[in-house]
RNA sequence: CGGGGCGUCGUAUACCGGUAGUACGCUUGCUUUGGGAGCAAGAUGACCCAGUUCGAUUCUGGGCGCCCCGACCA
């Protein structure tokens, strides 16, 4: 893609109202756009770097569960068959339109926060019986949570992009069999993510669901909201709210020895039990013609989230540097042509060579300066810049910088190919 | 939800109870061209509602919004 297409700017400063590293690199990238407190827009860069994630994190799922797309908005009768209309803070309401100008209180939809109750009786429609388990749908979408207080530009939005995956099974062995293989996909996503020796799971409380723990998988990052327990020894955590001295005997755990550090969550995964199947009365029919209630699992990621904290954890003063896997292109080609057309023509086949072979590449064929240009391609991060310049072409070599690295290496166009074509 | 702070061109900032200034960005022209160029000419601004006052962007009150700390976070 050429840079003059993007239609989208990089600005010098952040807006001030904007503290959090992830949020003012994002916005004076271009990445997104402040809609209102906690809710963005994707810009061109942006979208395709949350395509990314949401890709990688797709990739894993198919292999344990089927995408469906679940509705935003559900009537409020929905959330109150499993009694949670009013229990659930983050719950935000919406009127219908007939009654905008009732101005009503008592609004009659609600934008999803979660999708237990939406899923359960698609699973009861369609999975009734023994031969249907075991069983999983996911989703991807925007998720709305009525957060009290919305901070830290994309790590806690009212509006954000999540990964929910529900699981339905026959038993709580099935459950917790399943389980184990969710957390291995979980693991596989978060190293696919360059985050996976940094990431821990992190034995949290089961909230309502169940008595046992549920699980966080928790990434080490200065700006977490999060303190977690670590045994790097053990390769675990737990979080603020099991550490008690009840837990440390059950667990057999000496949490003061445990090192107190700062995280985020980036996954959760909880074993539901029977708590909607009871709501909705699932059940299904086993061998031998008896209802069973279905037993089920839920694992969320927050796949916007995620670019927030991959930005806090990557960048560097000059601004954001993506891991490969996920930056929006990988080779930010930087003509300094202005007026000299071989320059500008050996920018255009370098383009079209690198795109041909596969290889996104954004090109910075914009008329300005190198300065500029330069500042631009170190604020948006992508992995390799390749600078095309009169210098250039007199060397036959082309400047190619590692963004993460600052390393420089002068290659020919087959050299730089053949270094690409390794990533 | 409790506490604190802040609302001035698109962005960042300044000043002021009496014609609102600067930088970046934007428009036009010329020059410049390997690390955010220079000159010249332009366009664009006081969150909303009351009150005080001859006069309010400035002072007071209320609202709304944003940020931070805490509580909350299935």
């Amino acid at each position: 893609m050429r840079q003059s297409q993007l239609f989208t700017k990089t600005r010098r400063e952040a807006p001030k109202d904007e503290v959090a590293k992830n949020a003012q690199l994002l916005i004076r990238a271009g990445y997104i756009h402040k809609e209102m407190a906690g809710v963005y827009s994707y810009l061109p860069l942006g979208l395709r770097t949350l395509g990314k994630i949401e890709a990688i994190i797709r990739k894993e799922m198919d292999k344990i569960g089927r995408e469906i797309l679940m509705s935003s908005l559900a009537s409020q009768e929905v959330w109150k068959q499993a009694g949670r209309l009013d229990k659930v803070d983050s719950l935000m309401r919406t009127v219908g339109a007939n009654e905008l100008s009732l101005a009503k209180n008592d609004a009659s939809y609600v934008l999803n926060p979660t999708h237990e109750e939406i899923v359960t009786p698609i699973a009861q429609e369609n999975l009734p019986s023994y031969k249907d388990l075991p069983a999983a749908y996911y989703q991807i979408q925007t998720k709305f949570r009525n957060e009290a207080r919305a901070k830290s530009g994309l790590l806690r939005g009212r509006e954000f992009r999540m990964k929910d995956l529900y699981s339905f099974h026959r038993d709580e062995k099935d459950l917790l069999d399943y389980y184990e293989k969710a957390k291995m996909s979980y693991k596989a996503v978060f190293d696919a993510l360059g985050i996976g020796a940094d990431t821990f799971i992190t034995l949290a409380s089961g909230g309502d669901f169940t008595t046992g723990f549920s699980h966080e998988f928790q990434t080490l990052v200065e700006s977490g909201e999060d303190m977690i327990y670590l045994d790097r020894a053990n390769n675990i955590a737990y979080n603020k709210e099991v550490v008690t001295e009840e837990n440390a005997k059950k667990l057999g755990v000496d949490f003061d020895k445990l090192e107190q550090v700062k995280a985020c969550e980036v996954g959760n995964i909880f074993p539901l039990n029977t708590k909607f199947s009871k709501a909705f009365n699932y059940t299904y029919i086993d061998e031998a013609g008896v209802q069973q209630l279905v037993y089920m699992g839920c694992y969320g990621i927050g796949p916007s989230r995620l670019m927030g904290i991959l930005v806090e954890k990557f960048a560097d003063e000059k601004g954001i540097v993506w891991p490969k896997e996920v930056a929006p292109f990988q080779v930010h080609l930087v003509d300094l042509a202005n007026d000299n057309e071989d320059v500008k023509r050996t920018a255009q086949s370098m383009y079209d060579e690198l795109t041909k072979a596969g290889i996104e590449v954004l090109w910075d064929d914009r008329d300005l300066r190198a300065g500029e240009k330069f500042a631009d391609s170190d604020l948006i991060g992508i992995p390799t810049r390749v600078v095309v310049s009169a210098k250039a072409l007199e060397a036959g070599k082309f400047e190619c910088v590692d963004r993460a690295s600052g390393t420089t290496d002068h290659l020919t166009t087959a050299e730089l190919r053949e270094s690409l074509n390794h990533v």
